[in-house]
DNA sequence: GTTCACGCCGAACGCTCGTTCGACACCCTC
DNA sequence: GAGGGTGTCGAACGAGCGTTCGGCGTGAAC
């Protein structure tokens, strides 16, 4: 039906506005009133299309974890190598944060910002996200020795190094994401099993 | 004279309930009312030590961004060896992190909530401490061989792991504060300049 | 015994917040 | 052309916000 995709269509572009502003401003500090003016609402209009302020933070970190969650598993899926899985969870997670910076931000900024039934709901994505990258961090041992770390550690480590680039990468500057993407992903496996990365090991971050 | 002292003191501990409670709720969502009832005081008796809200989150960025800092310079002054100062500057860091847990995530989480010359201020305290990094990092390279990846990524992505920490990392759980140092510079440096790090080259982190 | 700064407080001000409500124009269906 | 769902709006509500102000008790100074 026409109405209903006219609808969603709206309703993305809201979100992708509110996402902007709550980056930028941060949730709390960012009013009802500020996101009708940037998205060409009426402040009443709004509530049109979401039930409430609350919600409208959970609909945008719902739908970005479930979307960077699904790129990672297609991006994953039959890959057999340990060490080209992890690289293309890295790649993947830094390629969509990149493109999705505002998004991104407010997930990994604003996740304490939800209470109840919508934070229940988040955590559990992020439960599973988690998981995901431990296990290939198990593979890895599995096939490249012994880790040198707690493998707990290196995955929030391995996340930290990540996500904390909201904090300072600018898409738009002299740093490409690849490079970002090989780069992180060298300086992990170098301290977390003790691979040389200093030649090209991770062919498919040249191959595309 | 013992009035001044014990205004100073008032005052720590008014940051510290005031640390405590941004930490949990967040800056934007704490009310100067919330503090008032979590640290004793009245309402209006809070800006008898304060000037307004906004000062009061400068005060603990830059009393404890100060404190880091001198920390910091004291456990590197005079040590020769680059990996040994990494070292160092990296159990500081977290040492400090895992004892001031609620005024470490306020710095690192809030970071955005200054506005004008406290920001300006609080920001050159952050440059200066990104810059010691740096400096170290440079001095690694000089001795231990090139870099396998781009010096202000690596400092980035080392500040990323370690200040990630405040939204998984337990102090009273069961990873130490010194487990948690000997990891990240295992991790960090083994994929930097491919150091081995599986064996005790970080003598100071056993020896105290 | 008066003075005065200090430490602290209750009450209030003006403002902004998230949310609601009733209404209006539009467009498709019959 | 009547009816009803859809999309949008201005105006208002009650609540909570940061901040201010006048005043009160206390203890040291003279």
């Amino acid at each position: 039906m026409a109405h209903q995709q006219a609808h969603d269509e709206k309703l993305d572009a809201l979100l992708a506005a509110a996402a902007r502003v709550f980056a930028q401003r941060g949730y709390h500090e960012t009013s009802m009133r500020d996101l009708a003016r940037e998205s060409g609402v009426s402040l009443s209009g709004l509530y049109y299309y979401v039930k409430s302020k609350d919600e409208l933070l959970f609909l945008i970190q719902d739908r970005n974890f479930a979307a960077v969650l699904a790129s990672m598993e297609e991006a994953t899926a039959g890959v057999e190598n340990p060490v080209e899985r992890l690289a293309r969870f890295v790649d993947n997670h830094l390629d969509y944060f990149a493109s999705h910076m505002a998004e991104m931000k407010v997930l990994s900024h604003e996740s304490g910002a939800l209470t109840g039934d919508f934070l229940t709901r988040v955590n559990a994505k992020k439960r599973d996200y988690t998981r995901a990258l431990m296990d290939i961090l198990a593979d890895v041992e599995r096939t490249h020795g012994p880790a040198h770390v707690n493998r707990r550690i290196a995955t929030y480590a391995l996340f930290g190094m990540m996500n904390w680039i909201y904090n300072w990468y600018d898409p738009l500057g002299d740093l490409s994401v690849e490079v970002l993407g090989q780069s992180m992903c060298r300086l992990f496996l170098g301290g977390y099993v003790g691979m040389p990365v200093s030649d090209a090991v991770l062919p498919h971050l040249t191959a595309g």
